[in-house]
RNA sequence: GCUGCUGUAGCUCAGUCGGUAGAGCGCGUCCUUGGUAAGGACGAGGUCACGGGUUCAAAUCCCGUCAGCAGCUCCA
């Protein structure tokens, strides 16, 4: 007979056919009542399975902690919705409803659009279902009778997710007591022991799904939801929603006059007003001065960089498709370079593509002498793969002089340029040179989003030149100037991820050696720091793998924000050198490093995590001087002057407003301090003290008060000692 | 880029059945010269995102474009 090991360490010995919910009522009645699945070893199953082998066995209840009962109810939901939306809608074919971290959701494939005017009908329907309080029910198949039942049902999507489950059985549920009579789905489980175990529900949005996420398959309707135990958890989850609305850095933005994204413009471009620039530069500013410490130079580029230098580093024919189109100095060579990279798309496959006939029938119209030259002394064109390398060349070499320009999607190559301009020992390495570097990317519109996701933005960039055996004390040194720069926003939490390339996959280059390293270094890197992370596949950059820094914004979508890559790929493709103690030539190894990420996505995150309350440092406005009267406005304008004077960012309020409206509109803009000052201030060379918080501080001498301001405004471990 | 939703004053939003536009905040002027979370009066401000269409008549209905939002996909 098996025996269960509980949670406390007790041991139970359970009759054979005994199912965990037989345990539970064993343990006690309130436990098996509670009781919505159970944990056998590491697998979450139903109450009603059968246990069958010794096994260590916890119940998990409604108020389990770690997450298990939630994501049972939720997926329970999730087929209480489907089975509602499939008898509202009979057409409908169902595809994929899991939990997920909030809540739930199911992909349908149905023609006629759902709107959310369609929830009411939908939840009443459910709660319907949850009313009857039929169990579910869970029957197994073996998979061959199961894949007949499923393709006599004929759902495309069901047939296909059997298909890709593994295992001999395939298993289903019923929403009901008996197969047959009731809404059933093929599905793993696990599942609530009856629908009125689901507590509160509220179907939330809709959007468009791809099919198993492919982009290239037809857009399924997914339907999201969310329910917990009870009402009132749903609700604090809605208002937490709310809440976290406020925190959004594009309507705190908006309200705090920080920065505007303006049509005419062009969508994804910020412009930076005012108080936001102040952010942006006293970050910027602090950084400079790290940077100093840390042993960098600074160096500047500007916006644009020939394409020869794009089509060396690979940028061009990698990311073409998300840079602004190039700009060409002729028609000529629009179509040359159109050619190149018809060219260099078609790999080593024989015979020219479609688009490589294209080009090369309109060069021959616009340009037959550079023709000749492509199709060789002989007339024929040589299209085998053996001269493709060979084409490749002679179109760079027919562009040299009269070639294009790119927007720099990356500093890098101006970088490396800047390296590449004169010869270096050994003895210097590393070299370090930083530039606050603006590159333009034309990402999809629909990923646009306020600061974090923009079409121009500026990189805190900084790229290192070292050699092999300095890497790791490099790596080490760019990870924990990352972590300093999070450290002193206080932005804590975030979580470390190594990007690693998928070996075999065409988007990141062929250098197996270059990649094996460069991973390698940067774990040992990681290690060495005592960060924990996690390793992902296929995460790396084209040229090298990358260690990055990702937050989550206000309603939980992840941006990276620091980022460490090494790079042995782009001083290759340039033919970078050194030279070494033996007097002979080495190649050296590239950092890219951009400890914020960008300055856009850096500060529309900072605007979330502070709710637009910046610590006084970094505040656009420091203090505002609220005049009681016009009998106080010479000592105000005096005041102001004089905290100016010493570097503080001040403004005047001496409008003919009362000073409860004065308030109220400078801890409106967040601003950290209200000086309040009225005859009696002047009369005794005070200030009235208040904070944005509501609190009076009381009032305080002319010197005590710029002692406090000049201490306080100071980022946080400025005085750290040095962290390389 | 895809699917859905949205677009009215600087901001937040109302606008019924299709009949030529409204509030609050903000802004300007004036009154008030005051003591700690919004003093009062008056006023300016709109090609109802843009372009077509239907209609006697369009903010309103239809189509397209642009932009924003959510999700998907992408992200050097």
């Amino acid at each position: 007979m098996p025996v269960v090991t509980l949670p406390d360490g007790s041991r139970r010995t359970v009759s054979p056919g005994a199912t965990a919910a037989d345990v539970a009522r064993e343990i006690g009645p309130g436990l098996a009542k509670a009781a919505i699945g159970a944990r056998v070893d590491q697998r979450i199953i139903d109450l009603s399975a059968a246990i069958t082998h010794d096994c260590s066995l916890s119940i998990i209840t409604a108020r389990s902690e770690d997450g298990d009962a939630l994501r049972i109810m939720r997926h329970s939901a999730a087929h209480v919705m489907a089975e509602a939306i499939c008898k509202l809608f009979p057409e409908t074919k169902l595809v994929y409803g899991p939990p997920v971290e909030n809540g739930f959701y199911y992909d349908i494939d149905l023609p006629r659009k759902l709107t959310p005017d369609d929830f009411r009908a939908i939840e009443s329907e459910m709660a319907r279902i949850v009313s009857e309080d039929r169990p579910f029910t869970r029957y197994e198949m073996p998979r061959e009778a199961a894949m007949k039942k499923l393709r006599a049902e004929a759902n495309p999507y069901k047939i296909d997710n059997a298909e890709r489950a593994e295992g001999d059985v395939l298993s289903f549920y019923v929403t009901g007591p008996e197969p047959g009579k009731y809404w059933e789905d093929l599905c793993m489980g696990t599942h609530v022991p009856s629908t009125s175990r689901i507590g509160a529900f509220k179907l939330l949005s809709i959007a468009g799904a791809y099919w198993h996420g492919d982009a290239s398959k037809q857009q399924l309707q997914r339907v999201y939801g969310t329910a917990f135990p009870t009402r009132k958890e749903l609700d604090a989850y809605l208002r937490q929603l709310e809440e976290a609305k406020k925190r959004d850095h594009r309507k705190i933005g908006q309200e705090l006059n920080l920065f505007v994204i303006d049509p005419l413009v062009g969508s994804g471009i910020v412009l930076w007003k005012p108080r936001g620039a102040t952010v942006r530069l006293l970050l910027e500013n602090h950084l400079r001065g790290e940077l100093v410490r840390h042993g960098y130079q600074p160096v500047f580029t500007p916006h644009i960089g020939g394409l020869d230098l794009y089509r060396t580093s690979g940028h061009f024919p990698y990311y073409r498709d998300s840079q602004f189109p190039a700009l060409f100095e002729t028609d000529r060579a629009r179509v040359l370079n159109e050619l190149w990279v018809a060219a260099d798309a078609r790999g080593d496959a024989d015979g020219l593509s479609l688009s490589e006939t294209k080009w090369l029938d309109e060069l021959r119209r616009i340009d037959e002498e550079s023709w000749n030259r492509l199709a060789g002394p002989d007339g024929a064109l040589r299209a085998d793969a053996g001269n493709r390398k060979h084409n490749l060349h002679v179109i760079r070499d027919l562009l040299a002089g009269a070639d294009g320009f790119l927007l720099k999607p990356m500093n890098c190559p101006h970088h490396v340029r800047i390296y590449a301009s004169e010869p270096h020992s050994y003895r210097d390495l590393p070299v370090r040179l930083a530039e606050f570097g603006t590159v333009y990317r034309y990402e999809q519109s629909g990923e646009l989003s306020g600061l974090t996701r923009v079409r121009g933005f500026t990189q805190d960039d900084a790229h290192l030149f070292c050699t092999p055996e300095q890497l790791l004390d490099e790596l080490s040194g760019c990870l924990s100037l990352a972590r300093f720069v999070l450290d002193t926003v206080g932005l804590s939490d975030y979580r470390v991820r190594i990007g690693l390339h998928q070996p075999g996959d065409p988007k990141f280059i062929d250098n197996p050696e270059g990649w094996r390293k460069g991973e390698a270094a940067l774990v040992a890197a990681a290690q060495a720091s005592g960060l924990s992370f996690v390793q992902e596949r296929g995460e790396a950059a084209f040229y090298g793998p990358k260690i990055d820094f990702i937050v989550k914004d206000c309603i939980g979508r992840e941006w990276q924000l620091g980022t460490v890559q090494v790079d042995y790929n782009l001083p290759e493709r340039f033919g970078l050198e050194y030279v070494g103690p033996d007097n002979r030539a080495h190649r050296p190894v590239m950092i890219h490093r951009a400890p914020f990420g960008s300055l856009e996505r850096f500060v529309g995150i900072l605007i979330e995590h502070f709710m637009g309350a910046f610590p006084f440092w970094l505040a656009p406005v420091q203090a505002v001087v609220a005049t009681v009267s016009e009998k106080s406005a010479a000592y105000g304008r005096e005041l102001t002057d004089a905290l100016r004077g010493r570097g503080l960012r001040v403004e005047l309020d001496d409008s003919s407003e009362k000073i409860g409206p004065k308030k109220h509109r400078a801890r409106s803009q967040k601003i950290p301090y209200i000086l309040v000052v009225g005859e009696q201030e002047a009369a005794n060379r005070t200030v009235n003290l208040n904070d944005r918080d509501g609190q009076n501080l009381g009032n305080v001498e002319l010197h005590t008060l710029m002692a406090r301001f000049l201490a306080e405004n100071v980022p946080p471990l400025s005085n750290a000692p040095s962290h390389s």
